[in-house]
DNA sequence: CTAGAGTTTTATCAAACAGTCAATATTTCG
DNA sequence: CGAAATATTGACTGTTTGATAAAACTCTAG
């Protein structure tokens, strides 16, 4: 019988190592090329197995796509999920964006791969980001504003912070090679981690302005 | 006789317009599928002609976006290059930020069509990066370190200081989708973009580590 | 060991794609 | 005007791409 994912039906050793295969072989492929650049040829071909054979597991292009992104969205949206309203602001924040450089880090791939997706206006996976993401933004803004509230962490608007901390962290994955010609082969990839994670924690706690200059705030604000 | 580029000579009315059509659809085309997602066709036909007509101007796809790439670059990087050494440190940065924003709020598709490209290795531009992009950064980064040492802004490595500027306008522009999903249709685009910059503005300035706690300025800023 | 389920391959298809060519139409300019 | 330069078109080529059909092969449970 045909192995279709719609019917509940246990799994082969061979369909279990095979989809894995595949959607490691896709994951490269999608995130390198997005969904039109990306080329069901390249992907078997990536996965050591002919296209009939890897169309055997899944029958069109898109089933790979959104296997692949119902997947990774849970572990993409994992360190989101931790910010806790429990603890102390500061330190769950940094706890936060240390947590998603270290995701920019160790999965660059599934990084880009929904940066490709974002980028060319989300036409498969819109639905998707306003039944998960959205309330699950609602939420932790939702927390965010009760330590503005507090005091506890100056008052902004929760959810644009949040896209800060989304994109400088993911910057480190999805502009790697901008980064790489930038920065220059001196530190390796780990240092430029390092030296990201620390430039961060600065940013986000204390912003540019120095804290206390020889006599008197000058506060400079307008343009 | 044919109209190639690498002539010197005189362009024609309707050559130029041409070229003028063609490349407006064809960043609509690039910036929104990526260098292999779109096709000469749809080019051809955004453009409102035909294919071979289109190739006429543009031998290959690829001079297409060659052409476009060199159009845009030196705009594209033209707020880093105002960024000036004699003004005051923190008002000239809120200018650059300003202005960076405005690029993405103004120029969203060219904001795009360098994502695409770098999120996709940048195999047709790193050549230019290196030779425009590093050389700019490194002239910056210089003077933003004199600023630091004169204690007028906070010590931090001037290159990351730089990515996350990037990073956080451009999100705006390439993130679209996605910020208008959790930002719900409330405020229109313009509003978003003010939000953002009020925003910015408070992150790069003061972080999140509320000034003073109690007593002082409150610096309630509200949503 | 063997029947049937599960897997892989070979051959193939139609559509989409980048790019060419020669013929035709239009514009420019002396 | 009329000839040369420029512009446009239709018809076409070879290749890539997503997808299918059926035959052949392999594994596994009884």
């Amino acid at each position: 019988m045909k192995a279709r994912a719609t019917e509940t039906q246990r799994k082969t050793r061979i369909q279990i190592e095979n989809e894995e295969r595949i959607l490691d072989a896709a994951l490269e492929e999608f995130s390198a090329h997005g969904f039109r650049g990306a080329t069901i040829d390249r992907i078997a071909e990536h996965a050591g197995m002919s296209k009939p054979n890897l169309l055997y597991y899944f029958r069109r292009k898109q089933d790979i796509y959104e296997a692949l992104i119902a997947r990774l969205l849970d572990k993409w949206l994992e360190p989101l999920q931790a910010l806790d309203a429990v603890g102390d602001p500061l330190p769950e924040l940094q706890s936060y964006i240390r947590r998603k450089l270290e995701m920019a880090r160790d999965f660059p791939r599934e990084s880009r791969l929904f940066a490709n997706e974002i980028l060319q206006g989300a036409p498969r996976i819109k639905r998707l980001l306003e039944s998960e993401l959205k309330p699950l933004v609602d939420e932790k803004a939702e927390i965010l504003r009760g330590w503005m509230r507090a005091g506890q962490i100056n008052t902004v608007d929760p959810r644009h912070l949040i896209f800060s901390i989304w994109s400088t962290t993911q910057h480190y994955a999805d502009f790697d090679v901008q980064v790489q010609v930038i920065l220059g082969p001196d530190r390796g990839a780990a240092g430029r981690f390092e030296d990201a994670a620390r430039y961060l924690e600065t940013l986000f706690l204390d912003g540019l302005r120095p804290k206390d200059k020889a006599g008197g705030t000058p506060r400079v604000r307008d343009l």
